[in-house]
DNA sequence: CAGTGGTCTAGACCACTTC
DNA sequence: AAGTGGTCTAGACCACTGC
């Protein structure tokens, strides 16, 4: 007589294995961003299934933005090099409703040991280096945003000041393009604080002057936090815009 | 000889048809929230084509939270009702971590002209006239959000403050049970600001103390506005938290 | 015209729920 | 055991891109 329940807890349907398997290429740069993968017959062919269960796996890695489908031409590895990703993970607005250009002014580039809550934020050991960014951000001429960013110094080593000033596009595409980097989800939390001294300093308002705090956590692939942000907002002009589906 | 570049401007798959077709039903009350809607096979039947298509419509409203699909059960209309959707579009969490549950307080329930602002939001002449609620929500103990409503006072026609003091839970299945109206989705637009006096004196706060404002539009089936939030946060044990995929 | 992703079908079988 | 959604296949054809 078998079980009358049965075990079945880890069923796994094909689909997600070949998913598992496409993430496994893009996680080892056997695809680069911004290149093609190959193509549906292809993928089916090489793990010997049919091409509707390739299809479905693809499905669902574009859906969650690490590929992009394009009919007619190929599926494409995702890369925050392209126009439609400027704004990826950026959500503030200007209330007129015209975005203006952000333009960056880099303050400053060190190298230290990890605090205790960015370590374990970065799921770091405590003998272990970060890397700190400090930098505003200007709207339309006007300073908008000031942030402090923390990486990990294993995996951005050699980044210093000079390189990242020199860098004429957005930050993410940086961190693809020189440190193999690519981010795929992130996280943010948010709250409404008075601007401390300092801070109210370079964003040129009064201490006190209520500011969007946004601490960010943003992903690569495997889940692996790999940057922690702490941006200062002024939202006297902006705001931060959310969809809620 | 045949045109060079084909027209197909116009060109709609079969599953977007059926796509649209379901939405009808959702939108005329043909199936209410919290029901199921008839099985694959039948709306297959109904609709004269492939389980397969019927499949890829409703996989699309389930992904977009209009449909929700229980293997073996059956698909269900999305309704605010149920367990997992209290916080549905509800992005405050304490700081802690541990989700305390959130006590309404309502001040007040008006009717009145639309102003201008709030009439253009919602899609209405000048004519039209709006329901106003004002009304403080606690997180354990502590008055944390004031918060005011406008709804069109057609469709909430009716709507008292004691009707609304009585009903015991969120206000979106207040809504949904009692004005036939849910909601499938919203915008926010979020500042941070100093709190005005009257504001200040609801959340027991000094005035000019930093407080996150969030301003929301939420729709119902078919695109259209039906509710309009201006509510402000304190933020000092709570955060605002997002995801960005 | 060849190659790519996108749609549609028909049928088989699997996993889960309910009776 | 019957009914539901979920997976997988094989094959045909369509829409779009680029050579």
């Amino acid at each position: 007589m078998p079980e009358t329940t049965a075990p079945s807890a880890t069923f796994s349907p094909l689909y997600q294995q070949i998913k598992a398997l496409l993430l496994n290429s893009l996680q080892s740069g056997e695809w680069q961003p911004g290149d093609p993968i190959p193509s549906e017959m292809e993928l089916a062919a090489r793990y010997e299934v049919s091409q509707g269960t390739v299809r479905k796996a693809v499905d669902e890695l574009a859906t969650e933005n690490l590929l992009i489908r394009q009919q007619g031409k190929g599926t494409f590895v995702a890369s925050h090099h392209s126009e439609a990703w400027q704004y990826r993970f950026f959500s503030l607005m200007p209330d007129s409703g015209k975005k203006a250009p952000l333009k960056s002014h880099f303050l400053s580039c060190n190298q230290s040991k990890a605090a205790a809550k960015i370590a374990a934020l970065l799921k770091l050991t405590a003998s272990d280096s970060v890397i700190q960014i400090d930098r505003l951000q200007s709207v339309a001429g006007q300073v908008t945003v000031f942030e402090q960013i923390w990486l990990p110094q294993q995996r951005f080593n050699g980044m210093t000041l000079e390189h990242l000033e020199s860098w004429p596009g957005p930050l993410y595409a940086f961190y693809e393009s020189e440190f193999a980097t690519h981010m795929v989800r992130a996280e943010e939390k948010i709250k409404a604080i008075a601007a401390e001294a300092t801070i109210a300093k370079h964003l040129k308002l009064e201490p006190g002057s209520p500011l969007l705090l946004v601490e960010r956590i943003s992903y690569t692939y495997g889940n692996k936090p790999v940057e922690i942000r702490r941006a200062h907002y002024n939202t006297q002009q902006q705001h931060y815009e959310n969809k809620l589906n």
